[in-house]
DNA sequence: CTTAATTTTGGGAGCGCTCCCAAAATTAAG
DNA sequence: CTTAATTTTGGGAGCGCTCCCAAAATTAAG
């Protein structure tokens, strides 16, 4: 089997290379009945064009990376970003892009990636899961203006594209339903201060407090990492506060709290009330079956995706913007079911 | 900032384009004094040779694609993928491959893309992840001789290179240490019979009942999917046979178990032991802190990787093979943490 | 039927590399 | 110092496409 070209294809089909071209790009100028005696020649043969060939050609790679960056790398187990990923990769099979996956892990790797991804020889464009409000690669990304799209609002206005979820809003309605189930100490146990995430879901926390105009008692806040071990100390840590609830900033750090407080042998909801937030599977089949915050994560995964795409064929300005809603599922770990 | 090329670097060097395609792809065939000339141009002025123009003329592409195949798509949120992921990702980062992630969602997504697989057009080689066992993909991808490393070793003895774990071994050990705890029925929650790991898991488990001449029960066996819900369900359903101690074929079934056996108001493990299998972090982080039998799946993404640069590099004959010893690790649902 | 406008087609140039071979430079041998 | 062997260097050809423009074919207008 000797390799297949636009030359050959266009030899079998009595046309020239450049026809053929414009039949498998769908190109419109091309007289109806050439186009179907064409399409069949490259349905016989199984013809595919060359990719390397295409990007060196057209400028283009038709590759979408995907970046987790270093500090977060201890969280890539967490179920959150195999969703993502889910959401991300689906929505590349659908638009013709191939996904790729920049995991780092020390700062060398960084370092020798990273120009892969600024000079736009090898990615079409760039998703970023969530950094540190003061990584360098978002501005680096922004000057030498590669698509961009993050997940997760970076910490100012920068004129980057996002996706990203009410996660001010939900905290809030998150920390609202505690107290209005009677909680008067509600803890929280927050994601790291240095990521837009863990700020909003704290500002959330902090919003529904001031709301009912209850004070804020710093021992029953503490900083923890999304960890399932972060949530386990944060909230060994905040118990001899006394609380009667906790906010916990994500799912995986909540079953962390949960094995604190069986370890303390305290009962979830009796002895207190317990909320997560992302809605991971896990939270429901989690013991007591955890109230939770959903985001949808899939879904975030193909519109960032698609506004990629959007950035990439119809430029980068004006940055898109989209935050998506969430919304309050009720399971067993705050008590009856009904609200 | 117009764009750098061979030719560019050469003018400023004052050589020729040849000699510094030689610098860059580090061929020895270069006067140290020159070497040292040009490489001192390329890192100043950032050049960084285009890929797209490289796979055209070298016929390699430089990535690796990663196939996660569609029948166990439910699954890629398991823990299990993630760290695979970050082991094969180090790996290529270490090696100068980029890694490509290929997420089949439905068949025609699977029809879409495996031609990108399978002339090596776009890839220079393919790991596949735990494949059911009749997948049309491993034969596609031998009789085109498309580098393959296989994650688990495949049904048939196929001309094909795999790495994977001594699960037969490992399980053997789990359910030995059950019966040498006195347990008298012990019961299976196996993986999919339709992949290599569901059905050398459950020869572990009858290999060490019949070293011990303990008569199979077939009520105690049940078929299951590697998720949660699914080890809840087989649990259940084992559950009225009495079993006083269960082998399952994965951490996350584990968990599922756990809750049944919760649920069912049975303490762990006094009333009932039970080993795992993976070793994933929510294994140390269970309520029990599960037993179970360590696999090194971030190695093994590494090794995965090295096996196909192997392949890639010296050719695909004969198939490598290679196959990591597990570790039974004991914590505290099968009782006392001493032997 | 002729000419102009429009649609469709073909082929040259070029994308930025690698590969290969011949030429030039250098070193070793006599 | 001359010639042969070896190392190093340069440039042509080619990888398989896209892009662009000019030419050919077709259709519309008068």
């Amino acid at each position: 089997m000797n390799k297949l070209t636009l030359e050959k294809i266009a030899q079998l089909a009595g046309v020239s290379r450049s026809t053929v071209s414009r039949v498998v790009n769908g190109h419109p100028s091309v007289k109806p009945e050439v186009r179907r005696r064409v399409q069949q020649v490259i349905d016989e043969t199984g013809y595919h064009p060359d990719p390397a060939a295409r990007s060196l050609a057209g400028q283009r790679s038709g590759i979408i990376g995907l970046v987790i960056p270093r500090a977060f790398q201890f969280l890539f187990t967490d179920p959150y970003y195999p969703r993502l990923m889910q959401g991300i990769a689906q929505a590349c099979n659908t638009h013709n892009y191939i996904l790729s996956l920049f995991l780092f892990h020390t700062e060398e790797e960084e370092k020798k990636l990273t120009p892969k991804l600024l000079r736009q020889q090898f990615v079409d464009g760039v998703i970023l899961s969530a950094l540190p409000t003061d990584d360098p690669l978002i501005p680096q990304l922004i000057q030498n203006e590669v698509p961009t799209v993050m997940i997760g609002r970076p910490a100012e206005a920068l004129p980057v594209s996002y996706i990203d979820v009410s996660n001010i809003d939900g905290a809030f309605e998150a920390v609202s339903y505690l107290l209005g189930l009677g909680a008067n100490r509600v803890a929280a146990v927050n994601g790291p201060q240095n990521t837009m995430v863990g700020l909003d879901r704290f500002q959330g926390y902090l919003n529904a407090l001031a709301s009912r105009q209850i004070p804020v008692d710093e021992s029953l806040m503490v900083e923890s990492d999304f960890s399932e071990a972060g949530g386990y100390r944060a909230m060994q840590q905040i118990l001899p506060h006394q609380p009667n609830a906790v906010f916990v900033a994500s799912d995986t750090m909540a079953l962390g709290a949960l094995r604190a407080l069986r370890e303390a042998g305290l009962s979830v909801p009796d002895d207190i009330a317990i909320v997560g937030f992302d809605d991971l599977p896990l939270a429901a089949t989690a013991d007591p079956p955890l109230t939770t915050v959903r985001q949808p994560i899939r879904r975030l995964g193909v519109q960032a995706v698609e506004m990629l795409i959007d950035l990439i064929q119809n430029g980068l300005t004006p940055p898109r913007h989209f935050t998506a809603p969430t919304e309050l599922v009720i399971r067993q770990s705050c008590g009856a079911k009904t609200k």
